[in-house]
DNA sequence: TCTATTGTGGACTAAAATAATCTTAAATCA
DNA sequence: TGATTTAAGATTATTTTAGTCCACAATAGA
């Protein structure tokens, strides 16, 4: 059994994202990432268009259609890619004002759980698209 | 959407433990357990018996039977707790040596994962349930 | 010894989240 | 026009998480 915090679906997505930003000048199609990082198609096209609708990646349909980046990569921190695809970082649904536990108040647990929340957060704000180019080039 | 990383399992056993370390010295049914922290007897039941199995609490059957601490609380961190009921923390199952990610040595973003999850697991070794107890008591 | 009570273990079911696929349409280029 | 490529919604499949059920074992007390 594993408590994994990253899903495939994030990994696919980051990854992409390294792609396309070590691409930058070029239109990547989704079938070139898809072929160089090995994802599946179908549902990185699902993954391209999430990250379409923040404004993370820009799109051109068509022939030579594909994707580019719509930031420059320093300005994209990991939690920004991490959430567009798993949503809001919470420790715990029980910290929120809606759905939240009605017992907050005298809970034991809840001041842990938000600072554990923060260190998470403040890790993911701390590194950017543009370090992880820049490891991906390193390896290269 | 919301991404959680502390389950409702996790949720309940905590404030299980609580309440056990609470009433240190008498032995408390599951029965109580429930009825006080309002956490559904059957489920409850099946996640005392992990911690029962991990050592970490005693239990007694038959007529006033119930469950003790096997462990001083000072020395029961909320990771050994999250650990037993949530798996072991891992970033990314592609970090892992089995079913490991075969692209792992020029992967941008494992030392990334890595240092997470170090921070993650060192945060949460840093609080124990005794910590815990003490805010339950000073909130009642 | 009998009976209530309480935990154990395994199987089972239900619900929710995640991953993946399919289909139709819309845009763009040559 | 025809090939290419993204968009969007619906749908299905798989996996994980949550929850329930039941037969059994142990123990205290009458």
């Amino acid at each position: 059994m594993l408590m994994e915090i990253i899903r495939r679906n994030t990994d696919y997505g980051v990854r992409a994202l390294v792609y396309i930003a070590a691409n930058s000048g070029n239109i990547v199609s989704a079938k070139d990432i898809s072929d160089q990082m090995e994802i599946p198609i179908e549902f990185l096209q699902k993954i391209l268009q999430k990250f379409v609708r923040i404004g993370l990646v820009n799109s051109y349909r068509g022939a030579h259609g594909g994707f580019s980046l719509a930031k420059d990569p320093s300005e994209v921190s990991v939690l920004e890619i991490v959430e567009a695809l798993q949503g809001k970082l919470s420790m715990n649904k029980c910290l929120l004002g809606k759905d939240g536990c009605p017992r907050a108040p005298q809970c034991p647990l809840k001041n842990n759980w938000i600072n554990m929340e923060q260190k998470l957060i403040d890790f993911m704000n701390g590194i950017t698209l543009q370090d992880l180019v820049d490891q991906y080039k390193a390896n290269a």
